[in-house]
DNA sequence: ATTTAATATTGCAATATTACGATAATAATA
DNA sequence: TATTATTATCGTAATATTGCAATATTAAAT
């Protein structure tokens, strides 16, 4: 007990309710808000825009990058990074398929 | 330590965060897409379908629930649920809200 | 080669989630 | 009222998440 059964769902149910855990936390969305308002990529500032520990948001920003949200180069001195546009449409379409073939004609 | 620190974000990073929680598990996947898929609403045979259960599938319900995606009466013998519509939409445009006011001109 | 600034990793404690057996509550039906 | 079928709650164990201090790693700059 304690873990999910994934192992009974579709690779669907399960890429969609992953990416959702994603977007499950508040930092997670502030983050991801945050960089899509800068001009270009984003570099430092996040610490102390968000107000968590340094640690803390690069958890974070690891979940993130995990489901390929993320790209730049991530090491060294002035990491640079920005929202990956391919992954990010795509998961767009995901959601939305989700939210549209949902049948409402009920009750 | 261990728990999320709400209060540091906006109501809308909240909810939307709280949102995507509810959907951040298969399972929960599965019973939105399950109940969507009937002609009407459901009775009973979730637990079957699903492969969990009946007090698991209970508690991811109650998830469900709690964010105001699912209506019906839920006492008594042959409890019938549906998705709510209204609620349903409003998530649907939290959502793509999100996922549209997301600027990709970078990198 | 050292120093420095930025990011990642480790270790740990607190909290949350997931799952299910046992049991309780509910409401229709006999 | 007693039975029955259905759903909810309780209790508990396993696992996952969240957060941060301490530390390590990285790479540019001195």
């Amino acid at each position: 007990m304690g873990s999910s059964k994934t192992h009974i769902f579709s690779i669907q149910q399960n890429e969609l309710a992953q990416a959702a855990k994603v977007l499950a936390h508040p930092a997670r969305i502030a983050i991801l808000e945050y960089i899509s308002k800068q001009e270009g990529c984003i570099c430092n500032d996040l610490v102390d825009e968000i107000g968590l520990a340094q640690p803390t948001i690069s958890q974070h920003l690891n979940e993130i990058k995990k489901i390929g949200l993320l790209k730049g180069t991530y090491e060294g001195k002035n990491l640079c990074y920005c929202i990956d546009q391919e992954r990010w449409l795509e998961l767009q379409q995901a959601f939305n398929n989700f939210f549209s073939n949902i049948n409402l004609n009920c009750c």
